[in-house]
DNA sequence: CCGAATTATGCAATAAATTGCATAGCCACA
DNA sequence: TGTGGCTATGCAATTTATTGCATAATTCGG
């Protein structure tokens, strides 16, 4: 169950309504993670019943009432004892790959297609998160400990991802020369 | 629902039985995907009942008897539709990078540790895939269509753990000055 | 003959994730 | 006044994945 325990990571230094967590998962997590409102909010409920959490409705004006939660300690020591624990390699378990199995004359045209779409899409994220990097990851050997261990979760996903618009390009060239030799 | 057509991917050239599928894809998708035995057999039923497979009983001898599973025409049908149709870019997931957002000098060393066993372990699968790639893809160029879509996810495989590696040896010392300058 | 390893298949309970639906406050614009 | 968009929270049903358990045939070494 690590969602619970990323949501936790994301209240360690703010307090946070659901709906914040949900947009912050996507900044700040989106290159390892998306999670659902229904799922965050399902999450929250959970971790408040196992007194991790504790919640406090916020009156705002000019926007709905919201509930922030926040860590307690019994949260914060569970949070270091899991990030203490095993943890297992994830594979991909992306459908692409999938995909690139049954690669055939009828469906080249598709995939590369679809190759482009990715490109495209993993672009806009490089975008942000290497926007944050210069911006806040500038100089990574003075940051404080915690800011660190961010940095070093945040150029792997930097990397990850440049490393796959390279692949999207060369993907591209070849099966553009498939399709040729194919129809030739 | 992707396990199952990866399942169908699997049977594509092959019938093949329930054990002999979980080791498959172990060996041939094992950097993109996992499945355990038990999700395998209850997909496996589920394909047969939806027409997608059919099964045979296979008696062996030194061995216990099995059942081998086969694509039907629906089933082939069925994949090549799925193959053309959306899909969405998947997030890696993996509870390191949440756990490095957590780094601390107490857990410092501890996620040190954890990053050296991640490397091990895909180094281990680096050679296998390594040693696939120059034994059954070395050109390339020349293979038939569906076997270059298979080189191609294979080297985005390959490309990615590699990367991964790399990352990993940086983290490791930038983690070491960082505990030195902790400590100091 | 016994135990361990390998081959082979499966059920049940639980957890996690997705999808669809529902509600409601507040703002801005037409 | 109504419509659309953003903020905000949630339920219910279903699908997907994990974990633990259970069974059984066969081989091989001791």
């Amino acid at each position: 169950m690590a969602l619970s325990h990323a949501i936790m990571t994301a209240l360690l230094e703010d307090e946070m309504s659901g709906y914040e967590l949900a947009k912050a998962f996507d900044v700040t997590l989106g290159l390892f993670w998306h999670a659902s409102h229904q799922q965050i909010y399902k999450e929250l409920h959970k971790l408040t019943d196992k007194g991790w959490l504790e919640k406090e409705p916020v009156v705002q004006q000019g926007k709905p009432d919201k509930i922030v939660h926040r860590l307690t300690g019994a949260g914060r020591e569970a949070l270091a004892e899991w990030v203490w624990g095993e943890s297992r390699m994830q594979e991909a378990k992306d459908d692409l790959w999938v995909k690139l199995y049954n690669l055939s004359a009828d469906n080249i045209s598709r995939l590369s297609a679809e190759i482009v779409q990715r490109r495209e899409e993993m672009m806009g994220r490089l975008y942000l998160y290497e926007k944050i990097r210069r911006r806040h990851y500038d100089d990574p050997e003075s940051l404080p400990i915690r800011r660190k261990g961010i940095y070093l979760a945040l150029i792997a996903g930097i990397r990850q991802g440049e490393n796959f618009l390279q692949w999207c390009d060369e993907a591209l060239e070849f099966l553009a020369r498939a399709e040729n030799t194919a129809t030739a």
